[in-house]
DNA sequence: ATGAAAGCGCTAACAG
DNA sequence: CTGTTAGCGCTTTCAT
């Protein structure tokens, strides 16, 4: 239970939060300060009967430590910030609860910004970000922007950019390469006998390399030009629809669809399915993510697997070596993909 | 561009971060340190030339100012935590990303906390966030744990509690009632003419009482016992149709299923047409939490709609105010909810 | 194994 | 409007 700290009679000036402190818990344990800090940070430097009598103290007062006060002194928030574009119904959010996790266990705490917000939002974003003096930050996808590149680089703050595979860095990288994606879901449509390739895709950069790779592979395998339907910033079941609607008109014969995202599929799934369309017969449908519902579903969505929670335990390693002036193992690492094969192909 | 700080020959014992501190900035400008803190802090009450020549340094320096060291010495953190329970496909993701939004351009940062961690972690998670002296602490839920009411009451944080009402809040609240839930979910069905209602539901405290208020009404209406099937933790599509097919081994009449989340309506949907049961003919469901993908399903899901947005607005407003020792103007709010008719009924 | 001193980088108080 | 002084609560450094 709390109480008042003791109105000493030394001459104070200033406020202060009134909480307990680690003085307060060091005078009631009669001994200085930096001991009472070592019982917490370092025990085995403490001697056996003094730690006893610290840690009651501490029990006995309620003591939680202030962290501020702790990351000021010693440099090191124990803050790890995460930058998210968007957080509903997104592929990311296995990642985010794994790093979380992790992070966790290991003392280290999570601080979430969203960079879907405005462009100009980013700037201040990471303004904010560096403000906390975090000891790493996880970039959802890679930073592309030079200004803001320049600006984490010049922070000296750990770096993993993730989600993606770059030929340059900024830092560390955990991620899957796009155009691999792209180039083997076409082998793989064109393999089950498909001709007329099609791609629905979010205006998305990522999303842009897999569509490339794959329209490259389809013209290298002798296929018509695959058509492609764009269907904005929106990744919602209801654009699916829209866009598979679209992409008939454009090419009534199409036998074969590549979405950029999951949601996105389903609306063509649920969209083939009112019209009668048959799946996988006259209709292969793919799409990207496996997040936990499509493969649930009737009939079952083929799609790309990306285990995101091994990348988010994989960065948040890679943070906390780094934090912890550990030499990181692999500061690069390609986690892969598989093509999960159900029943729309 | 950053720039090493000048090695001046003043008697330096410490270390620190080697980054550009307010003190740079001051001496470059010409004025003392807690000038320049001004033009950053309060620019009105700092002449505009005496600003500019700071607001030159800053640029000059690339200075972002240690948030730790301001939160230190103001007692304002200016962070807030949320604890949420799982981020993967959940009904929550929406209230976080307006929360963060809303306290985003106030100047708030957002740490986040998973609770579904085992109840262990609990403890330790309170302990985290209390460590940081966040401004203010956001709850998915009310805390139910006397422990955590306890700490977090001692702790003098201030609190609100969300996705719910209770008649005893720790301090403030932006919720809505599950019992009114039930009870208007159940009196519909019967509007509908629903004689033999069910309920499917995970194992979770709201969904309790949602079922409680529902059963009852049912029974106060004359029907039958409603029959519930428990999917325990699990509330996915596939534990949807399991329980499809589990309640109709209880009861083949049903006409009427109530689910306590629209990913496991998903699945009773799913289920219903892959057996051939007619929806809504044989067959209403409805769903709770109105998750954007679900009124594009066919058949669109008739579904419980919450405004999540508000709730993290709000809350956000809540929270924000009493950092600022404003008053706050209803600190408890009860946003409500409406039943969305589909195709499902 | 324990402690004294000196800050970390910033801002509240109180001048002037 | 600007500055001086004294910390916020903790930990590093250097002694003992």
């Amino acid at each position: 239970m709390p109480q008042t700290k003791e109105s000493d009679n030394t001459r104070r000036s200033r406020r202060g939060s009134g909480a307990i402190t680690l003085r307060d818990v060091a005078k009631l344990a009669g001994v200085a300060p930096i001991t009472a800090s070592r019982v917490l940070n370092t025990p085995e430097q403490v001697s056996v009967d003094v730690r006893q009598k610290v840690l009651d103290a501490v029990q006995k007062t309620g003591y939680v430590p202030n962290r501020m006060a702790g990351g000021l002194a010693s440099s090191r928030s124990r803050l790890i910030a995460a930058v998210v574009p968007s957080t509903v119904m997104s592929v990311f959010m296995e990642t985010i609860e794994s790093l979380n996790g992790t992070l966790f266990d290991a003392g280290y705490q999570l601080m979430l910004g969203q960079s879907s917000y405005s462009a100009s939002r980013e700037e201040s974003l990471l303004e904010a970000i560096i403000g906390r003096r975090p000891d790493g930050i996880f970039l959802t996808g890679v930073l592309h922007s030079g200004k803001g590149r320049t600006r984490l680089l010049a922070s000296g703050i750990p770096v993993v950019e993730t989600w993606d595979l770059t030929p340059a860095p900024i830092d560390m990288l955990v991620g899957f390469s796009h155009s691999d994606i792209g180039r083997e879901v076409a082998k793989f449509l064109v393999g089950k006998g498909r001709r007329r390739l099609a791609m629905i895709r979010a205006d998305d950069e990522r999303a842009g390399r897999r569509a490339q790779a794959f329209a490259v592979e389809a013209e290298r395998s002798g296929l018509a030009k695959v058509q492609v339907v764009d269907v904005g910033a929106s990744r919602t079941i209801k654009s699916g629809r829209e866009a598979l609607g679209r992409l008939l008109e454009i090419d009534p014969e199409v036998d074969a669809v590549f979405c950029s995202s999951d949601l996105l599929a389903s609306g063509v799934v649920t969209e083939a399915r009112v019209r009668g369309i048959d799946i996988p017969g006259r209709l292969a449908i793919v799409g990207f993510g496996d997040v936990p519902f499509v493969a649930d579903m009737v009939p079952a969505l083929s799609t790309v697997h990306i285990n995101g929670a091994d990348i988010g335990r994989m960065a948040a390693r890679c943070l906390i070596d780094r934090a912890e002036g550990r030499e990181v193992a692999s500061p690069l690492v390609d986690v892969g993909f598989s093509i999960v094969e159900r029943d729309t192909t």
